[in-house]
RNA sequence: GGGCGUAUAGCUCAGUUGGCUAGAGCGUUACAUUGACAUUGUAAAGGUCUCAGGUUCAAGUCCUGAUACGCCCACCA
């Protein structure tokens, strides 16, 4: 054995001879209790980041599990990451002086799909770099046929039992991406606004009402103004009406407890078309829907600012306000506005028939899943954060206007302007019969799809794999998609199974930097994963993502640390290259008998041992990997090593084979234990004691 | 405004149901080493465990309050 563990030379090669031999294929066997884990897909197109190592979990426990004689399986896949992928594929569009509308539609699909193709296997190599126990033989595609199958007809169950609505209501609309987003991928930015005070004269002639608004170029598509229904200031103008600036249109002054007397005038412009709180009052009050703002950001039937996109209008509108003499004043005011979390353009709230998911039902079955325990949440913490981020769930917008995605499965009737649900191509029009009906533009939201990850891979494997296999045993993933992923995978998972997609979630933190900074690009304070294990080895790596973290806190990762891991996979080639040694080089029979000292040295490691090995066990079952790992680095290196080998070296080295041979028994039992976190290394020195064709993992 | 989390050595963090003489990694200092490992060993320096009360034989640990920082959610005309 070298003097130094060389991982450089260990790495590949053993990576080949586990997946060759077949370690990571899953075999379903009844004999067997299975435990089983879906790799939270990454984006098939993007290199990995160190938030992905974090799936180095789900590595520690399967390979704990399959030590332990369970029949494992961690499924491979890959997403095709809806709006980020087209977003990338339209930069690299833009790099050959192209744009996604120069193509129709199914070409652009069609090069978006051999573009994602083309980069998959970076992202799957470097999950093999990181020595993942990955099942690649069935891995998976959110876009496989067999897939898409799945998610239409989970969509067709849903719309058939009535939880599937299509409405004109308000979304988040990115004019720069052009597409609509969900709640949940709302970026908030705060940023320091103006206040504007605008005048609009009452109707009679007589008197005036000021409101107080941030966007005053919407007031073209005002329909009333409010005020709070026992506003003493106010009382006798409600039922009256205004005319409103720059038109000739009259709008009533009505009353509404969403008011706040104290902000502002206490009047308030409502606007239903484009602003979300309005919308509201605007379904509560009948009112109409007046849209004054395009799809392309720019504005349209005011009859003033007509074709010019809404920051320039808003600066005429002022300026005629002001000549007109009706803007009163202005204030600073901070607030918060929504933004694109993918291009950071400003989000336009407007009206747009989308399909809606009614997850009423669904999130009341989920909580009382989370409540007792069905799916049981780890660390303990997070379960109250869940419970509560489902009961805060409102309707899900799934419709997306993006080429890049699962085309959504929904049919219109021309004649009849009905819609229908077909999980096949249809031939006729299921509504009329004879029309020449359309197929729905829009995709699916990727999490739609992504929910139904655990029963749609297994389901699609085979039915042998789904009854084996499924729930899953655990899902682990990063705390921040609780709300986006995990709660709708339980909400869909359940609708479609009966029973819960997985019995446990594990969340992990995020990694952060020596200074507790999140890294990002533009701070130029990004490790990037695959330098590291260049530099240091894999094990090093997935050490330091483990080693001394509270579990679901995020983790600080430096150089250093990782360095330090690395001496501590060369500590443990070394304890092993050292017994080993003795073995081949004692004289048998120079020192037979035990000495006292040493007996009792023997009895006393075996004690300490036996302690920390039921220690360790117990970490698993409370979900502790780190303190696993903390407890066996301590007791390899500070105990076993430090003092109990060096303590028995001496009669070791002169011969003793009843020393070398417990030293070296439970050296491999610490082997076992540090496998799950570091298999290169441990794997490594097990194939010296044994053959290149064994495996610590049989 | 609501919820959650964190405050322990220079830095990053452990410290399970209260038993601590408070630990680890990195960093610092001294010494050692052709002897398994300098990717090492031995040792040292470094802490009123954020603050103020309380419970207890005993509090870093439990309770109450304060302060600071972080995260999530809601509202913001």
């Amino acid at each position: 054995m070298d003097n130094k563990y060389n991982y450089k030379q260990y790495e590949e090669e053993l990576y080949t001879f586990w997946e060759q031999k077949g370690y990571f294929k899953a075999q379903v066997n009844p004999q067997k209790e299975s435990f089983s884990i879906i790799l939270p897909p990454p984006n098939a197109n993007a290199d990995l980041h160190l938030g992905h190592a974090m799936y180095v979990y789900e590595d520690v426990m399967i390979r704990y599990n399959k030590l332990r004689g369970k029949a494992v399986l961690w499924l491979a896949g890959a997403d095709h990451a809806g709006i980020e992928t087209q977003f990338v594929y339209e930069k690299h569009l833009k790099k050959k002086g192209k744009s996604r509308f120069d193509f129709d539609r199914e070409t652009l699909f069609k090069d978006i799909w051999d573009f994602v193709m083309q980069n998959r296997g970076t992202m799957e190599n470097q999950l093999r770099r990181l020595g993942f126990a990955l099942d690649w033989s069935n891995k998976k595609f959110t876009m496989d046929d067999d897939i898409v199958q799945v998610v239409y007809k989970t969509f067709k169950d849903l719309y058939d039992e009535g939880l599937v609505y299509r409405a004109n209501r308000l979304v988040n609309y990115c004019t720069s991406c052009g597409t609509s987003f969900s709640d949940l991928e709302v970026a908030d930015k705060e940023l320091k606004g103006t206040l504007y005070y605008i005048s609009y004269p009452l109707a009679s002639g007589k008197g005036h009402i000021t409101v107080a608004t941030t966007r005053p170029e919407t007031m073209f598509g005002d329909v009333a103004v409010m005020v709070h229904p026992e506003d003493k200031r106010y009382q006798d103008m409600i039922g009256k009406s205004v005319r409103l600036p720059l038109t000739e249109r009259e709008i009533p002054i009505i009353a509404d407890e969403y008011v706040d007397p104290k902000f502002g005038t206490g009047a308030v412009k409502v606007t239903p078309a484009h602003d979300f709180n309005d919308f509201e009052v605007g379904q509560r009050h009948k009112l109409d829907l007046t849209i004054v703002i395009d799809f392309a950001g720019k504005m349209q039937k005011t009859g003033i600012v007509d074709g010019i996109y809404f920051t320039k209008a808003r600066k005429i509108v002022l300026e005629k306000l002001e000549q007109e003499g009706l803007l009163e004043k202005t204030k600073d005011h901070d607030m918060v506005i929504g933004t694109c979390y993918r291009c950071g353009t400003v989000l336009q709230p407007l009206p747009k028939e989308q399909w809606f998911i009614n997850v009423q039902p669904l999130k009341e079955k989920a909580i009382e899943l989370v409540k007792k325990d069905a799916v049981s949440v780890h660390p303990k913490r997070f379960k109250s954060q869940l419970i509560r981020i489902l009961e805060n769930f409102i309707d899900w917008n799934v419709s997306r206007q993006i080429v890049w995605g699962i085309r959504i499965p929904a049919y219109k009737c021309i004649s009849k302007d009905e819609w229908f649900i077909s999980t096949d191509k249809p031939d006729a029009c299921q509504i009329c019969g004879t029309c020449n009906f359309i197929q729905d533009d829009d995709t699916f939201d990727t999490w739609f799809s992504s929910a139904q990850w655990p029963f749609a891979t297994l389901q699609t494997i085979s039915k042998k794999y789904f009854d084996y296999f499924y729930p899953t045993s655990v899902m682990e993933t990063g705390y921040d998609i609780l709300r986006a992923w995990v709660s709708r995978m339980i909400m869909i998972g359940y609708y479609e199974t009966k029973a819960v997609p997985f019995e446990h979630v594990f969340l992990h933190g995020m990694v952060r930097d020596a200074k507790g900074q999140k890294m990002s690009k533009s701070k130029g304070n990004v490790i990037n994963p695959l330098d590291m294990i260049d530099k240091y080895g894999a094990d090093a790596l997935r050490a330091a993502l483990i080693f001394g973290t509270k579990e679901g806190g995020d983790v600080v990762l430096s150089e250093d640390k990782i360095r330090s891991m690395r001496n501590f996979g060369n500590k443990v080639w070394n304890v092993g290259r050292f017994i080993y040694m003795n073995r081949t080089e004692a004289k048998q029979g120079d020192n037979e008998h035990l000495n006292e000292k040493d007996s009792k040295t023997l009895i006393s490691l075996q004690k300490e041992f036996a302690t920390v090995e039921k220690k360790y066990h117990k970490h698993f079952e409370k979900f502790e990997f780190a303190k696993a790992f903390d407890l066996s680095y301590d007791f390899l290196w500070h105990r076993f090593a430090d003092m109990y080998i060096e303590q028995l070296k001496g009669s070791m080295q002169t011969g003793n084979m009843e020393v070398r041979n417990e030293l070296e028994r439970v050296y491999k039992s610490c082997l076992k234990m540090l496998h799950p976190y570091m298999p290169f290394v441990t794997e490594a020195v097990w194939q010296q004691y044994h053959s290149r064709e064994n495996s610590i993992l049989d």
